[in-house]
DNA sequence: GTAAATGCAAAAGTTTTGCACCAGA
DNA sequence: TCTGGTGCAAAACTTTTGCATTTAC
C-alpha cells in the first residue's frame, strides 16, 4: 500500500502545460489534438493515463459533459466545488455551494449510505454562445 | 411540428412492463438481457431507441452512472428531483432538494447563462452492500 | 395501404489494455 | 539497472445508424 514512484516525464509535463493553457473543461480527445497540432506529440493512451492519475490525485475535476463524454479541468480552488459549463464552448465558472454539501451527507447519512460522492453541474448556453 | 404517432406495440409494452418490475437504474444493456432472459426477446437498438424515447417525454428519468453509463428508471414522482443511489446494487432513493433548483437556476442566469439544466446525483454503498 | 417501428449488422466514438520498447531515478 | 512510463494497435464497450422487413392503425 506505498505510493508508486512519479516519474516526471516529458509527456506529464506536456499534460499539464496544456491544461494550463486551457480555462475550459476539455474531453482527452481535445486535448490530445490541441497537444498535437502544438506540436507537443504524445500518445492517446497516455493522455487518458495522465488524466485519470491526475483525477485521482485531485490534480484535476472531472466531470460528465451530457453525453457521458468525461471532460477535465486543472481548477483553481483545492476546495470541492461545482461549475457552471456551456454547453457549447465549455466556458467554465466554478462555484460553490456548501449546504449542498451538507445536504447530501445528511441525506445519505440518513438512509444508510456510507462512503458517499455526489455531482452537482449546471449546464447552459452562455451569453458568447447564445 | 407536430407530434408523431405513437404506436403502442409490443416491443414498448416489454420494456415498460419490464422497468416496471424493476425498482432500481438500470443500464439499457442490462434491461436487455433482462427481457431476454425473461422470454420478452427485444433487439438491443429498440431499447435504446425505446428509452431514449421515454427519456425525452418525461416517462423516465435518465442519469449518469460514474462511469459515464446511462441509466434508467421508472419514476414514482412526476416532479423534478434527484436520487440517492448506490453504487453497488442500484438501490435508489428519490430526494427532493427545492433550494438546489432555486439556487442553480440563480447562478445561471447571473453569469448569463440560458436553457439551463443540471444534474444532483448521491452515489453512495448502502447499509445492504456496506 | 402507409408511415412508423423493428431487427440486425455495421459503424462510430470513447476508453482500456497487452506488450515490446524507452527512459527517469 | 530496474521499474515505471510510453506508444501503438487491438480490443472492449456503449450507443447510433442504415436499410430491408414487419406491423400497428
Amino acid at each position: 500500500m506505498t505510493e508508486p514512484d512519479r516519474r516526471n516525464t516529458r509527456q506529464r509535463r506536456a499534460v499539464e502545460a496544456t491544461l494550463r493553457q486551457t480555462s475550459d473543461f476539455v474531453s482527452a480527445q481535445e486535448l490530445h489534438a490541441k497537444m498535437r497540432s502544438g506540436g507537443d506529440s504524445v500518445g492517446l493512451a497516455t493522455v487518458y493515463r495522465t488524466l485519470g492519475l491526475m483525477a485521482d490525485t485531485g490534480l484535476v475535476d472531472m466531470i460528465r459533459a451530457e453525453d457521458g463524454e468525461a471532460r477535465y479541468r486543472l481548477c483553481e480552488s483545492d476546495e470541492h466545488h461545482h461549475h457552471l459549463v456551456c454547453r457549447d464552448c465549455g466556458r467554465t465558472v466554478e462555484v460553490e455551494e456548501p449546504a449542498a454539501e451538507q445536504w447530501a451527507a445528511e441525506m445519505a447519512r440518513s438512509h444508510g449510505f456510507t462512503n458517499v460522492s455526489h455531482t452537482l453541474e449546471i449546464f447552459g448556453t452562455c451569453d458568447a454562445c447564445a
